[in-house]
DNA sequence: CTGTTAGCGCGTTCAG
DNA sequence: CTGAACGCGCTAACAG
């Protein structure tokens, strides 16, 4: 590693010309600024973040604390904030909970320690099940900024960035409705999360109001370990729906092939709408249509918000510290043929 | 962010004694290792890693750059260097290329301002197609390590982890011949690449070998953006194979629903097998046979080789500095219904 | 047993 | 115009 007292012995000047130089500072005559920096270009000299860190006590890096990396949904917010990040010459470390509250306390002790300035993060199931909050609170109070997507809480208090589930199904049932669908099935897998329990309200409250009724054996809850394809099955050959909302993608894609293999026409006889992403939509034929959650841009907007508190803390801005944002990301349906 | 100073100050001792204390120096008395310890507790006082990094030469702190966070299979990798870099207390911070070589060169620029002790790497898709790996070799150049991935080239000396594509397809071919099949199709997305060319190499080789004979039509070369659906549709009908593999994963599922909707029966008319995942797998019926890719194993290998680097870097071992190791992980074949 | 000093790499005073 | 001195937070060599 070249640094600022190398090239100053072989330049034969001291390391503080050298550092002036560098900075284009007005200190140093435009020959030696010339020599030095040519020097520098050289042989490649890369000021050390780490120093400029101590001394900054910035270090233009975030942390990302999601639970599972290869979950689609997961991956695009990380994506979207990479890409805001990177446009604001930040770097990104990402932890990842693999849903554990265990795993979760130690992250957020590990971006404890001064290597980021600000944290993005989505909690555990775990951390939601249990309704502990304490490891985050507790970060809360430090000087460091946190923002909070999908897995979100009421009980903390900072900048979060969700996605509108209560209304996207609402819309998706009152849209069904308008294509002339009158019973209409939801599948749901993630039963103990609020971002399940949100859906399934909507959909409840979406049949009241556009079917002028409820009838809660067109929910079908499905725990992950258990075999979906005959399970969904016998809820299509049993109820008979003429549309299905699931609310993960797979289950979409999954009905759609036992519908055609029960040899129920899609779209014609039933409709099949699910969230999802619109790359593994493809993954059925016909197409699965799908409510498009814009991961990208929660993660730009989750970015967006971290830098606007860094910011407003160095700066004295003080964005006033007791008000937090709450975002909330519209989703989108995109047809796929299937409805 | 609570420091030694202030704990030395709030104890009235000097600040090297509470760092020895909270080090279990045995310079220091009990009574005083405990006092200082409880306040450190009390506090929740973390070493500033920033300052420590600076003290030692040492981030703890690996830097990844992949092309696409997105495609599955980094995904994968990415997971297994988490899950490794985890275990051996190391953060991990992610650059995204885009499959730009511009945007690579950036990165290893980032990664070079001594921030990560050593980088893991698959290079982007225009890196290899304009075959300029001098930024890499710059980048070997310097002190931090770097271990190469699936993308990899001989120009450049360093430890590599690949798959072992070659021979992935001609044991495809030899399993799928003692099947009984005699027309094997083959259905590659990614010409430009050497990943690609491996298996096509791969491919031709076993057709020799275990067919007799080879035949360039049974090779279905498709770019990413043309409609796959037709032109998969096309090479069916036009060929008749009772065989294919997919050299992605969502080749083989369109190939599936393709099939189906032509009337051909899976798996007693058609083999279908796929390069790929196994979550993916689920999403046709009945559902892919895959040759899966360890990702994760080879995100595990990477760093380990990596960790060898950097340590007998740090530690003198100085494993022979010019002798570099590339291991080949073997994939295997997953069941799913279509073969 | 405890404190003082020095130095990791850098930028920023303040003197010359 | 240039250099010496200081401090970010920490550890380690050296004094006491």
């Amino acid at each position: 590693m070249i640094t600022l007292k190398e090239l100053a012995k072989q330049l034969e000047v001291s390391v503080s010309t050298v550092s002036k130089a560098l900075n284009d500072s007005t200190e140093i005559s435009t020959p030696t600024v010339e020599k030095v920096k040519s020097l520098a270009k050289k042989l490649n000299y890369r000021p050390n973040k780490i120093a400029l860190s101590l001394k900054s006590n910035r270090t233009l890096t975030i942390g990302v604390v999601i639970p599972d990396i290869l979950n689609r949904f997961y991956s695009k917010v990380l994506d979207g904030i990479h890409d805001a990040a990177d446009k604001n010459g930040y770097d990104v470390i990402t932890v990842t909970t693999r849903e554990s509250i265990t795993k979760e306390v130690d992250s957020l002790q590990i971006l404890s320690s001064g290597n980021v300035d600000g944290v993005i993060i989505a909690m555990s199931e775990e951390t939601l099940n249990k309704n502990d909050f304490s490891h985050i609170k507790e970060f809360t109070m430090k000087e460091t900024p946190i923002v909070m997507f999908d897995r979100v809480t009421d009980k903390i208090n900072c900048d979060k960035v969700i996605i509108d589930d209560f209304d996207a199904i609402y819309n998706e049932v009152k849209s069904l409705k308008q294509l002339g669908r009158k019973k209409i099935g939801f599948i749901s897998t993630i039963n103990d999360l609020n971002v399940g329990k949100y859906r399934a309200n909507g959909f409840r409250k979406a049949s009241y109001d556009f079917l002028g009724k409820f009838d809660k054996n067109l929910i079908l809850k499905i725990s992950k370990d258990l075999d979906k394809h005959f399970k969904i099955q016998k809820f299509i050959q049993k109820n008979n729906p003429d549309a299905i909302i699931s609310a993960d993608i797979l289950c979409g894609v999954i009905s759609i092939n036992i519908a055609r293999d029960l040899g129920i026409k899609i779209p014609e006889e039933l409709s099949v709408v699910g969230f999802g992403d619109k790359t593994i939509s493809e993954y059925s034929s016909p197409k699965l249509t799908t409510i498009y959650q814009h991961g990208s841009e929660i993660g730009n907007r989750s970015f967006e918000l971290l830098i606007d508190r860094m910011h407003s803390r160095w700066f004295g801005l003080e964005k006033n510290t007791n008000s937090f944002t709450t975002e909330i990301i519209p989703t989108i349906t995109l047809g796929g043929g299937s409805k």
